[in-house]
DNA sequence: CACCCGATTATCT
DNA sequence: GATAATCGGGTGT
């Protein structure tokens, strides 16, 4: 079965979910056809995280992670990218985000290429701006609802165990490197740098 | 309303 | 390895 994630799956400690996400697969369905890919990599952004937008506390723009638990938050970067976060936290932690930054991809190969500009291979979605464009994931799916059939939702993807995984320090901050809240599986040739 | 800058990427050298 | 591109949100006047 590849069931879609329910709601409790996101209920738990930001960076336990950050861990399960990997080998989770994105669904997204574009006008009845289904581009897909699994995830191979993920940062986690908490409340109390000098490098989290939370961390000043709410506003306009980082609402959704401040909202329920299984939805997307999605936001513009640098003048051209965005970047796509599931929103997950334990039901005492008022804010909490996991950005994916890289999938395998899986369904829709094609489309993603043409999405891509003609780039292939794991140059199509080895970062968190590649994989939003290779989707087509912009600021409409903003607080989309990833727990029920639609547009963009996550499913139970393919199985990992803990040996599997690493954990490394998060990318392009300045603040809060201490945390080896970045996630990825050893030796995956759809990563990133 | 002006200023600053970023959870990035592509394109150079 | 370095840097330009690019623009909306956040902050302070």
């Amino acid at each position: 079965m590849n069931s879609i994630l329910p709601a409790s799956f996101y209920k738990q400690d930001t960076i336990q979910v950050a861990r399960h996400l990997l080998g989770k697969q994105i669904i997204r369905e574009i006008d009845g056809h289904i581009l897909s890919g699994f995830i191979v990599e993920t940062e986690a952004y908490t409340t109390d995280d000098p490098a989290s937008h939370a961390y000043r506390g709410i506003t306009a723009r980082n609402a959704p992670m401040f909202g329920p638990v299984g939805h997307a938050y999605v936001y513009f970067v640098y003048g051209n990218h965005y970047c796509f976060n599931v929103v997950a936290k334990d039901t005492l932690t008022k804010a909490g985000a996991i950005l994916v930054r890289a999938i395998e991809p899986c369904d829709g190969i094609e489309q993603m290429t043409t999405l891509r500009n003609g780039c292939s291979g794991y140059n199509m979605s080895n970062g968190p701006g590649k994989l939003t464009q290779a989707l087509d994931i912009n600021h409409k799916l903003n607080n989309a609802e990833l727990t029920k059939s639609g547009p963009l939702y996550l499913t139970q993807g393919i199985d990992v165990s803990p040996t599997q995984i690493e954990s490394s320090q998060r990318i392009g901050i300045k603040v809060g490197i201490d945390k080896l809240w970045r996630f990825s599986l050893k030796n995956n040739r759809w990563l990133s740098r």
